[in-house]
DNA sequence: AAAGAGTTTTAAGCGTGTCTAAAACGCTTG
DNA sequence: CAAGCGTTTTAGACACGCTTAAAACTCTTT
């Protein structure tokens, strides 16, 4: 009925897109994500676009329908509000709930994930800072920019952090930048691109790798 | 890897064991109980038997190995304890927990149901009174009696009330006989077989159907 | 002991979701 | 523009889990 693997295909279909919105996402890249081969990505695209979740053109990669948005929105909106839930309430590890919320989220009732978002006092976003979508599919789009991109001396609260970068999450909560954090850039090393912030009283040097899996959030205060 | 459908059929099978535990488990029980043909039980069987989880025997019925038990009880565990959680912390009506446990219970990481267990403070039955194994498959085996089998003239605990029973757990709430509540059979008929039961101050004349699915715990004291 | 009824198994088929190996495609480069 | 390379699709296969229809079995009843 519902489909299992469907969910995590149109899923990562959409996170692609966002993370990439002008081209169409390749069979490749959903493979890669998917960690099944390019013949399974191919096979399911026929099997999703035939139940017009998708449109797909051979050799041009796929883009989801409307409707193939709705299903992808749902899943994400069960897939964060869980991590939120896993991290909030049962005080599991940040690191964790990722993979935890991967195999929970086709298993929600829809009551359950909304009685869950109540007791959550309605999030916006996962314990990573990825926005929450609503019950309709709505979702709020607020103005980021990667810590890599961050001109010098100004100060900002870490946004979001890359939740799929093997290591960062552990490494981001030694150095104290999880999601509310403060920080500054009190320089940048142009031939390495290492960014060098302040936080918490303290100074570190962080490399491309790290900057640009951070998004922080304008506050309006110079440092 | 983990396999949907064979721990559905897996808990089936301990649960029919449990009501008859002097029978072998039969193709066309596991069939009902699961709502699909005979034949599909029949190959899930040969599956399971192959893996070891199961002893099968052509026209011998089916029972748990211990290994197969192991699986079972965890899903078992997993079932119950996300019932508890559903109506403990979700505040879902207990008529619904059965089924979005049902859909639940595969998806949930041993850690995650270890913290909701921890966050229940461990509880030892769900919200209809069937005892959860702990994390070894251990569980409690409390002296329950059928109200079916119950003398007249003596106050008790409902314990227990058959959660598959269509309607029951609506009628039983309606009636104020959730577990917990206490009650005392004044009369029974032995034409009908009807039991009268006076409970809340109030009386009711309960059919067959409803007194051979409500378990109770005999509290030692004369009403 | 044979017949009949009910249960169970077998046989054949279908959709999902995965794989490997081979063929087709498309883009870049000489 | 043709060669080559990386990507994508096709072809063929397999396990799971379900179905219907037919065959096989068991148990009861005459
Ligand atoms: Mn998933
Ligand atoms: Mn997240
Ligand atoms: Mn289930
Ligand atoms: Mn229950």
């Amino acid at each position: 009925m519902s489909g299992l693997a469907r969910e995590d295909y149109l899923a990562d279909i959409y996170r692609l897109q966002c993370e990439n919105p002008h081209d169409p996402v390749s069979t490749g890249s959903v493979a890669d994500r998917r960690g099944v081969t390019a013949a399974s990505a191919t096979a399911m695209f026929k099997r999703l676009a035939r139940d017009h979740l998708i449109l797909y053109r051979n050799y041009g990669g796929v883009s989801l329908t409307p409707e193939g948005e709705d299903l992808a929105l749902g899943v994400v909106r069960r897939h964060r509000l869980v991590e939120r839930f896993l991290a909030d309430v049962l005080h599991i590890p940040w690191q964790q709930v990722d993979a935890y919320a991967d195999q929970m989220e086709h298993a929600l009732p829809d009551e359950v994930v909304d009685r869950m978002e109540a007791l959550l006092e309605n999030p916006y976003t996962c314990p990573h800072g990825y926005p929450i979508p609503d019950k309709h599919g709505h979702l709020s789009q607020p103005d980021l920019v990667l810590l890599r991109d961050l001109p010098v001396g100004e100060q900002v609260r870490v946004a979001r952090v890359n939740e799929r970068v093997p290591g960062l999450l552990r490494y981001v909560e030694d150095l104290g930048l999880m999601p509310g954090s403060l920080l500054e850039v009190s320089a940048r090393n142009p031939v390495d691109l290492n960014v060098t912030i302040e936080t918490g009283g303290r100074t570190h040097i962080l490399g491309l790798r790290v900057s640009e899996s951070i998004w922080v959030e304008r506050t309006g205060s110079r440092g």
